[in-house]
DNA sequence: AAGAGATGCAACCGCTAATCG
DNA sequence: CCGATTAGCGGTTGCATCTCT
């Protein structure tokens, strides 16, 4: 919260600037939300359905922005939105789609069931950044830091970012090797090792593959990654290695997972792509529970 | 018990992309 | 085609809470 709770826009400006057209108008409030106001934009929305963030407002008596209606909504009212801790699973997940995605929070949280942008970018920046750093693993590049010094008790008992063994996408580097040209060739490469397969050395590859195919080749490609489909990660890494200047997607056996127009590489309760940004295409209406109020 | 520092996270900001008229 | 509007994204902020000393 950047604002004290309850404050109103004032129209005022800081060094004669004009404050952002969004939620310039005075009288407009700001700062957490009142269950009051929780309610009226849930109630809202329920009935009328999303979308018309700006005029909504005005329309449900609220005296908010659309931008910030649509935020509390987004990441806080919407009935799929999943509360509570994240489990060691999603952890994994995260990491893995980090590795893979960077800083495309929207796009990781798509993969994730019931997990916001906002949430899944909160829990990296303070919980799994800082772990990966602890490692000595860069999370920006998810490489092995240059100059990593371990503290003396920096994690002795490994209860450190939580990785299936044949998922760990971070090997920890061993401080006593660190110039170790051997590590280096296997490690700071950045080698994803997914059992015998070794994406990274591919990563920027497939990485424009996938950017420049269409959004059902990236959905699933996710999903065979989450499900551990050695044989469509395989298909792919061939594809891409074929790769540009004529990438052609990769065919799909009738039966892999990795066919896209089958999807049945999603797991149940999986969602699929509403769009390219990652939303969500389906809600879960079931899960009803609303989050605590500030 | 109290103060200081660290941490978690909801909310805001600024920008870009997509859509509309 | 173009400008305006809207939706969505990632980065950042700062208050509330927790933990440590």
């Amino acid at each position: 919260m950047r604002h004290p709770s309850g404050s109103t826009i004032s129209g005022s400006t800081s060094a004669g600037k004009t404050v952002t057209p969004c939620c310039s108008k005075v009288g407009i409030k700001r700062g957490p939300w009142t269950p009051e106001e929780d309610e009226i934009l849930a109630n809202y929305v329920k009935k009328e359905g999303e979308g018309r963030w700006r005029t909504l407002p005005k329309k449900a008596g609220l005296l908010r922005c659309g931008k910030s209606c649509r935020l509390r909504w987004m990441n806080y009212l919407r009935p799929s939105v999943k509360r509570g801790r994240i489990t060691p699973d999603e952890e994994d997940l995260i990491l893995r789609l980090h590795r893979l995605l960077g800083n495309r929070w929207a796009l990781i949280a798509g993969r994730i069931p019931g997990r916001t942008d906002n949430e899944i970018k909160n829990y990296w920046n303070t919980h799994l950044s800082k772990k990966l750093i602890s490692q000595g693993i860069d999370p920006r590049t998810h490489k092995p830091l240059q100059n990593w010094n371990p503290g003396p008790d920096d994690d002795p008992g490994g209860s450190m970012v939580s990785v299936t063994p044949s998922h760990d996408l971070n090997p920890k580097p061993n401080p006593g090797v660190a110039n170790d040209p051997r590590r280096d060739q296997a490690s700071t490469s950045g080698i994803v090792d997914y059992g015998d397969l070794c994406l990274e050395t591919q990563h920027e590859n497939w990485e424009k593959y996938l950017e420049n195919n269409n959004e059902d080749v990236l959905s699933s490609f996710l999903d065979s990654l989450m499900n551990d489909d050695p044989i469509a990660l395989r298909q792919l890494r061939n594809a891409v290695a074929i790769g540009p200047p004529s990438p052609l997607p990769p065919t799909f056996p009738a039966h892999s997972s990795f066919n896209p127009s089958t999807n049945n590489g999603m797991t149940s309760g999986q969602a699929g792509f509403g769009s390219s940004t990652g939303e969500l295409k389906s809600a879960h209406p079931s899960n009803a529970a609303y989050g605590r109020h500030a």
